[in-house]
DNA sequence: TCTGGGGTCCTAGGACCC
DNA sequence: TCTGGGGTCCTAGGACCC
């Protein structure tokens, strides 16, 4: 059976969650900053009316915010994950086919046959998540992926479509393709953008239309599928099943540049526990390291150090203190005096699941070794990270992040869970 | 003073092999 | 001065996404 795509879009997410919590930010402007409260994440219309850039660096618009009275959030991870798994539970509740796209975005495939409203179809899904999460969503229809992106902006954008627009058959993509920027267009960014311009390409319209050859040279085969995408030819399938990950990060902007090897190294021993835990919650062990660190990109090029080495490991392994000793390693060779770092991280690699791994004559695993890291990770997942951390890790963090405008975390704490007076 | 974090895919080019 | 051809694998870097 023919199907068509549907894109559920949460509209400005994490201003939304904020909101569900505190409804006496609806109607303000509001932003939300990233990590560190370095740069402005996300937006409500309001703030958007004012003029405040998506990834506009926060210092440059603070004076700014003070005199419009923009409400100023640093970002709140825990209660953005708890809520993004309930939209995705109601949308999981109605269709069997759903493709969980990012934290506030999610994919769904529906029949294509006419003869059936779905429209009032996915405003009932809209009003749903409504009702029983709070947040509200954009649903876009289109009959590939690309264009049910372009619809789902369509429905964001125009009131009179109330969160919901059809561009599978309705004759008028080509008149929607023209209105929407090149630049607007899912997998076109900044550099593709410059590239369409320069031979005259500003719309979506004139993408579709555009010489396959040229797009396939300059833009690669992901130009040319966007190009099939846009003329209604399905190329990117509904993934239901997320693929395995293939690595897995962790880094961060220090609070304040740090300057001692000791400080780094606690900060790596902190990125390297961390990559392990999120290792083993997906039963998943790695074949190499990465560590990597870096001055500000902004400062003076005679001040400015980045550097990484990798460590391949004879055998995978998600064993922590393994895993830190490694990249300890990387650390003291890369490690230069005299230098501001601003950024460091840590980056595993050559995942593999635990079962795969092959069991090594000279090196097995030890079942002591298994049980102490499940245990440990369900003590810090029951008490709260770092409960129990590693003992070279100091209790002074100074390369810790700003947070300074937290809100708590309502859904997933205890303390934080709340309160409602009754008079 | 202050500029996020975590991912994926694609390509070109080098190393290496026969 | 001349200096094979074809294949694979790996990695770094670029581009994109939210």
């Amino acid at each position: 059976m023919k199907k068509v795509f549907a894109l559920v879009d949460c509209n400005n997410f994490y201003v939304s969650c904020e909101r569900l919590f505190r409804p006496a930010l609806n109607g303000q402007p509001v932003v939300v900053l990233s990590n560190n409260d370095g740069c402005v994440i996300a937006r409500s219309n309001e703030a958007k009316a004012l003029g405040i850039p998506m990834g506009e660096p926060f210092f440059k618009i603070r004076a700014f915010a003070r005199r419009q009275n923009v409400h100023v959030l640093s970002s709140n991870y825990a209660l953005y994950g708890d809520l993004s798994g309930r939209v995705m539970d109601v949308l999981h509740q109605m269709e069997a086919g759903v493709e969980v796209y990012s934290i506030d975005e999610a994919f769904l495939s529906l029949p294509a046959a006419r003869g059936w409203d779905r429209l009032s179809y996915v405003a009932e899904i809209r009003e749903r998540i409504r009702k029983h999460v709070g947040i509200p969503v954009s649903i876009g229809i289109g009959p590939t992926k690309t264009l049910a992106k372009i619809a789902g902006r369509v429905a964001k954008k125009e009131g009179r479509y109330q969160g919901v627009f059809d561009l599978a058959d309705n004759g008028q993509v080509d008149a929607v393709l023209q209105q929407t920027g090149v630049n607007d267009v899912w997998g076109i960014g900044r550099r593709f953008t410059e590239k369409l311009n320069r031979r005259g390409i500003r719309n979506a319209f004139e993408l579709k239309q555009a010489n396959e050859a040229w797009v396939r040279n300059h833009l690669t085969v992901v130009g040319a599928r966007i190009v099939m995408e846009l003329n209604g030819i399905s190329c990117l399938p509904l993934e239901k099943i997320p693929s395995s990950k293939k690595s897995i990060v962790t880094s961060r902007s220090f609070g304040q540049p740090v300057t001692a090897l000791d400080d780094l190294r606690d900060a790596v021993i902190t990125f390297a526990s961390r990559a392990a835990v999120k290792l083993r919650e997906q039963m998943l062990e790695a074949g190499a390291l990465h560590v990597f660190l870096a001055t500000n990109d902004f400062g003076a090029p005679a001040a400015s150090y980045a550097n990484g080495q990798t460590v391949t490991m004879a055998h995978s392994t998600s064993n922590t203190p393994l895993l830190i000793s490694m990249a300890l390693q990387c650390l003291k060779s890369l490690y230069r005096p005299g230098y501001r770092y601003q950024k460091a991280g840590v980056m595993l690699s050559g995942l593999v699941s635990q079962g795969y791994r092959q069991q090594s004559l000279f090196f097995p695993t030890t079942e002591e070794n298994r049980s102490l890291m499940t245990a440990l990770d369900r003590i810090n997942s029951k008490w709260g990270q770092d409960t129990i951390q590693y003992g070279m890790t100091g209790m002074q963090k100074p390369w810790e992040a700003r947070q300074s405008h937290r809100s708590q975390a309502y859904t997933t704490d205890w303390h934080d869970l709340p309160v409602v007076n009754a008079s």
